[in-house]
DNA sequence: TATAAACCTATCGGTTTAGTAGGTTATTGA
DNA sequence: TCAATAACCTACTAAACCGATAGGTTTATA
């Protein structure tokens, strides 16, 4: 399941790539727009500047704009950031491997095979959309 | 994330897929080649037996079996008895739905039809597994 | 009748989630 | 220069969930 905090950070993304002009949005702004607890939201844009997405602006006028064109912007990096590993268990995860304890070979476990097939087909679909898809 | 709840019950469930004779094998058995904590796996085998999937025997050489043929036993229905919603989000979870709270309109939701997209692919992925094919 | 094993109930420490509160810093326009 | 604005930062919290543990009850077998 996705937390709020990557649902509302897609929907915070999407909402600055439908803009037209690049110019800054305040966080108070989206967070009215998308039904969101504006002090959350702040924590969550935080975030997806310190990670390279958005930049930002203080002061009057201020805001946070993004960086990069949304078609530049792959879904799978997007939830990587926000939520962690997109497999649904460790041991088949590409950025967040970690062993299992209680298996003494991966190869012969009977949901590692089944968890790399369902990893796969989540990041070609996410992998396949970017932020500019999410219309 | 798969819960260690859901994990273990796949790999028990596996465990006396592999079996070629059906009789009853005891929790303790299964826990320790599977290594898992006794306890915990007793608890999940009860809910597996209350959810159709295994039968039980009380007294000495009892055990658990499986019920139905494993080919029969698809991935999607483990899944949803042990850990519930395939779907990423409530709102496109064929089982499980739910309504958001911060969403006036989900056909115009950014994030609705991506998790249509990812629920599918991974509803094909489970639903053409069977236990039978966890080897 | 002793033993084995499923069954049941309750509890628990730790972690995560989804916030809230309250203040600090930097920019802008009057 | 000063007040307003909006990002930025730190800390806290209530509730839920997770992974287990403890201890007892019931039922079947030998």
């Amino acid at each position: 399941m996705l937390s709020k905090k990557t649902k509302y950070g897609i929907k915070a993304l999407s909402y600055l790539a439908k803009r037209t002009d690049k110019s800054p949005v305040q966080a108070a702004e989206i967070a009215r727009s998308e039904n969101i607890s504006p002090k959350f939201l702040e924590s969550i844009l935080l975030n997806l500047r310190k990670s390279g997405f958005l930049g930002s602006k203080k002061g009057k006028g201020g805001g946070y704009y993004l960086i990069k064109d949304p078609k530049e912007i792959q879904m799978t990096t997007v939830i990587r950031v926000l939520e962690g590993p997109i497999a649904m268990i460790p041991c088949v995860s590409l950025n967040y491997y970690e062993k299992c304890e209680d298996c003494p070979d991966e190869l012969t476990c009977s949901v590692h095979k089944l968890m790399i097939e369902v990893r796969d087909s989540t990041l070609k679909v996410l992998g396949e959309n970017t932020l500019a898809d999410l219309s």
